[in-house]
DNA sequence: AATTAACTATGACTATTGTCACATAATAAA
DNA sequence: TTTATTATGTGACAATAGTCATAGTTAATT
């Protein structure tokens, strides 16, 4: 893989070590993963892998966001979730041994570094407290995934739309000015949230008359987020 | 607890084993489990656990059905899945160490083994090659989850009733007759595919004046599978 | 800077699905 | 058996959400 920086980040003192699923990796684990890896930067609308795919390796995302999506009828995209910095994408098929299920593609450019899947699997096998790490975030993720399936098949676009941006207000925080950290497009928003383009365009516009959100562009500043919660019924 | 039958099967010659996820366990480990296990039986509507508990252990089905659920607005039931002989439930929230996301209640008199979570913890621990069918089970897991968040948030409820009697095709079979072989009240099956219950009424019926199925009470006879695959719209 | 392409926005209309009301049937409990 | 309870079935109606058409904006590309 072509490298456009000079600068490779040493696994051993990346930011994203002490939290991620890495943490219990011992000092020879992450010299193994550290020279088998590739780095590599990737521009918006890049894939990094697609539906179907078998692959020969797993992504730990450096820096960017990257959204991870199956293709539905007609194409439609479903987005199932996002990664960004210090998370690790594609692993789930790499353990279970299936082809790919979802697609990736990158939402904001990514630096992002590929770790051959032997690594997973022997280190899965050989390291106790990893594996149990592993097993943990895929049980995170699987009960995230339940509640997802209970929302989208009970609430309202409108409740999802409000529950939706909180989500993103908790992933991607806030900026001084109270701006989204994610820019989405209305069409990857609808994605999300299972509904068409032109009905989030609209709920949005209510959104805003409502004095909840601002809009400038793709981007939506929070005027209160108490509503959007209260909306999203998440206490219900 | 309370034996309500003499037998109580021992986990070494349990015919759930070898294909389940403890094929890989050593003959200690079975014993252990064996020694350690708590056998029961359930009746039609009791709770295995619900939602919000800190659950003491996993279960594992000798017989009988068990849906799990979780439980949204007002009280509505969202059915994720369904265990029966061989499957185990619960060990999703012992191993990520947070309190059950779920309920599970019983659909079919059910006799179930409880193993305390100490063994499961242990086992991951020790035993590779178990704590890799276990990863590789969650990944599954999570994979079903993902294609049923898509399906959910794109397909018409017709189409998700239809993929839904698929599925119930495919995990429970069909008697000499054709009649599937586990019969859900319309309600359940509107809270597995999403729905009012009055709508999978109305379905089931058009269905029925299709020719795709016919109805007696809670069973559902299917006359065209390959119709309903089609109308489940699988294979876009 | 000009051109193209993609995205956002809005209205009008339609289709799908949910809700309410009520009747009947089946099942469980007394 | 009788009674209560729960489940099923159907109609009428309302609300939600999707589709299509079209125009204006913004962003990307040459």
């Amino acid at each position: 893989m072509k490298q456009k920086e000079i600068y490779i980040p040493f696994c051993d003192s990346c930011a994203v070590r002490s939290s991620s699923v890495f943490k219990n990796l011992s000092r020879e684990e992450i010299e193994l993963i550290n020279y088998e890896k590739e780095f590599r930067h990737f521009n918006r609308g890049e894939l990094l892998y697609s539906e179907g795919a078998r692959l020969s390796g797993f992504f730990c995302i450096n820096s960017g966001i990257i959204k991870i999506y199956k293709t539905g009828i007609d194409g439609k995209e479903q987005i199932i979730r996002f990664a960004k910095k210090g998370d690790i994408i594609a692993y789930r098929s790499i353990l279970s041994n299936e082809s790919a299920c979802t697609s990736a593609k990158v939402i904001e450019d990514a630096a992002v570094c590929h770790i051959p899947s032997h690594l997973l699997i022997q280190f899965a096998k050989e390291n106790a407290a990893f594996s149990m790490d592993v097993m943990k975030l895929t049980c995170q993720e699987l009960g995230e995934a339940n509640a997802y399936i209970t929302d989208i098949a009970q609430k309202t676009v409108r409740e999802r739309l409000a529950e939706i941006i909180v989500h993103l207000i908790d992933e991607f925080g806030l900026d001084e000015e109270n701006y989204l950290r994610i820019s989405l497009t209305r069409e990857e928003l609808a994605n999300i949230v299972g509904t068409a383009t032109e009905s989030v365009i609209r709920l949005l516009s209510e959104f805003k008359s409502d004095k909840i959100i601002e809009l400038s562009g793709r981007k939506i500043k929070i005027l209160d987020k108490r509503v959007l919660d209260k909306i999203s019924n998440v206490f219900n």
